[in-house]
DNA sequence: ACCCAGGGTCGTC
DNA sequence: GACGACCCTGGG
């Protein structure tokens, strides 16, 4: 059993990060510990006073994929200061989410995630990933118990679209089993997308897979590519900014177009920062 | 029991 | 560009 302990880092509050929306592997223990697989290893985090351990077994550098994945690097301060000064909306929302930081997720993991997650919620969304890890992913075990790693592109492409359906991902059967074909067949090349330089560039190629459409590209990019100048826009996002900036009785009617712009315009080039926040405050504090 | 919404996308018009 | 359909589950 490896251990890395952190003292007194900024911006790190493990429900933030694990609530936030971003990920849907990490499980609050008992203790208040978490614990979730990042690739081929299982990782419990806890938080005690000043202090963050992890421990877990990797084949891997253990500290590397910690500092890696949970971007360690980036001082998000930096990023805190600057959106708490567009207004009080941002200031506030950075108060009430101050420990998030962006994970950085693995590109085929946060594919398939989100094209489940397309009109459902996240309990949901957390089982069917479940689900699947235990039947197509490789079983590891963790103190005595058993964990499973995502399946990678060549066992979820032994699944049939039945056998999707029978798992209960429901009408995203189809979409999954598509994704993957393609993903096998490399008709998008998930390392090429990881190695280019222009954001536009990247979702071009996202969007070509089945279940991809704009939100959800949106989303991998900001997740699992650390593309902080995108917007990723979903009901709640539409609903804070709505009743922020735009007041329109009928929040459906607000396009996407108008938004993109509010953000772009407000936000920039950390858009994805602010719809953490914006969407992590409205979604804890609405009843 | 019934209705509705949930981190949308796709096919069709 | 707008519109309905879509699996399934939990909550009112």
């Amino acid at each position: 059993m490896e251990k890395y302990i952190l003292e007194n880092q900024e911006s790190f509050k493990l429900e933030d990060i694990f609530d936030c929306g971003q990920c849907f592997r990490w499980n609050k223990q008992e203790d208040g510990s978490y614990i979730g697989v990042i690739k081929d290893a299982v990782i419990k985090v806890e938080q005690k006073n000043n202090k963050i351990i992890f421990s877990g077994e990797s084949d891997r550098d253990f500290k590397s994929i910690i500092n890696y994945y949970f971007d360690l690097e980036t001082n998000y301060s930096d990023y805190k200061n600057k959106l708490s000064k567009v207004d009080e909306f941002l200031s506030e929302s950075i108060k009430f989410g101050e420990g998030i930081r962006i994970l950085k997720q693995d590109l085929w993991e946060c594919i398939i995630s989100f094209i489940i997650s397309a009109n459902n919620n996240i309990p949901r969304i957390k089982k069917i990933i479940e689900r699947l890890s235990e039947k197509y992913g490789e079983k590891i075990v963790f103190d005595d118990k058993e964990y499973y790693k995502f399946p990678t592109p060549e066992a979820l492409g032994k699944a049939s679209v039945q056998d999707l359906r029978d798992l209960g991902v429901g009408f995203r059967d189809k979409r999954i089993y598509n994704t993957t074909k393609m993903v096998l067949e490399k008709q998008v090349d998930l390392e090429k997308i990881e190695k280019l330089e222009n954001t536009n560039l990247m979702r071009d190629e996202l969007l070509k897979l089945d279940g991809v459409g704009p939100k959800v590209a949106d989303c991998i990019l900001l997740f699992a590519l650390k593309r902080l100048d995108v917007f990723p826009i979903d009901v709640w996002v539409r609903r804070v900014m709505n009743d922020l900036y735009i007041h329109k009785e009928d929040e459906e009617k607000v396009n996407k177009k108008e938004l993109q712009k509010l953000a772009e315009e407000k936000f920039g080039s950390l858009s994805g920062m602010a719809q953490q926040y914006l969407f992590y405050w409205r979604r804890e504090t609405s009843a």
